[in-house]
DNA sequence: TTTGATGCAAACTTTTTGCAGCTAC
DNA sequence: GTAGCTGCAAAAAGTTTGCATCAAA
């Protein structure tokens, strides 16, 4: 049960930190299938898993129907446009007490803001 | 393009509203499914779909890789657990003007807490 | 009668899994 | 050499769509 470093971990790491786009698996499989036609689709999910359960990458489940992953694990939440579905960031959000009522011993705290992106806002 | 009122729509409607388990698209066939077979996957799917553009049901992106559904409108957060996934309400949260930082027209905030509801953390 | 809604099946998308071969340690 | 990792293909799981038929207004 020994962890092992691969090429493919490396090249898969480095792709989803060098993005700020909150990419959904299909979509960094994507962008490193162009310089590295080798790596297989359920390689980048594999990886992409273990990245979040060792706390490498966060995963997303705020996009909808599909996951997306951050490289930056710093704490901080996330504004989704309704129209084109780009995902920013924005600076970490202070959790109150409230979730104590329901009784849940809480982890983490995610917060979605949806509403349209400067661009969408502007109709371009 | 005028709606029609359907028997299925009535069903549909009635079944999400009856729940506060804030079922998934095939949880709800599955349910309405028992009572009804004659009732299609797809109709459930169209008529949730409705419901959320009309304003009856609300979508809740959420929960992972696919959508959860709620009836009550009424301006309220979740709360899911890590581990078996179950989704409870918690009491609205007053959006800050953090949002307006990244030029977005903020329409909604959905807060999303995670960890661990009490039979879990209980170990049952 | 008109046309939106339904049921069915097929397609699509995203994610998971079984397995034989590969390779880091 | 061992056992974790990879690529491939197939299977799951969730959702959408085309189309002929049905039925609300």
């Amino acid at each position: 049960m020994t962890k092992r470093n691969t090429m493919q971990k490396e090249i898969i790491l480095s792709a989803l930190c060098s993005l700020n786009t909150h990419p959904t698996a299909p979509m960094l499989y994507e962008i490193i299938h162009r310089s590295h036609p080798t790596i297989s689709r359920s390689t980048v999910y594999r990886v992409l898993g273990q990245m979040v359960d060792e706390g490498t990458a966060l995963r997303l489940g705020i996009a909808g129907t599909e996951y997306r992953y951050d490289g930056d694990t710093s704490p901080h939440s996330h504004i989704r446009c309704r129209m084109c579905g780009s995902v920013d960031d924005l600076p970490a959000v202070e959790v109150s007490e409230l979730s104590d009522k329901a009784g849940y011993l809480v982890e983490s705290c995610a917060v979605e803001f949806s509403g349209l992106c400067p661009k969408c806002r502007l109709g371009l």
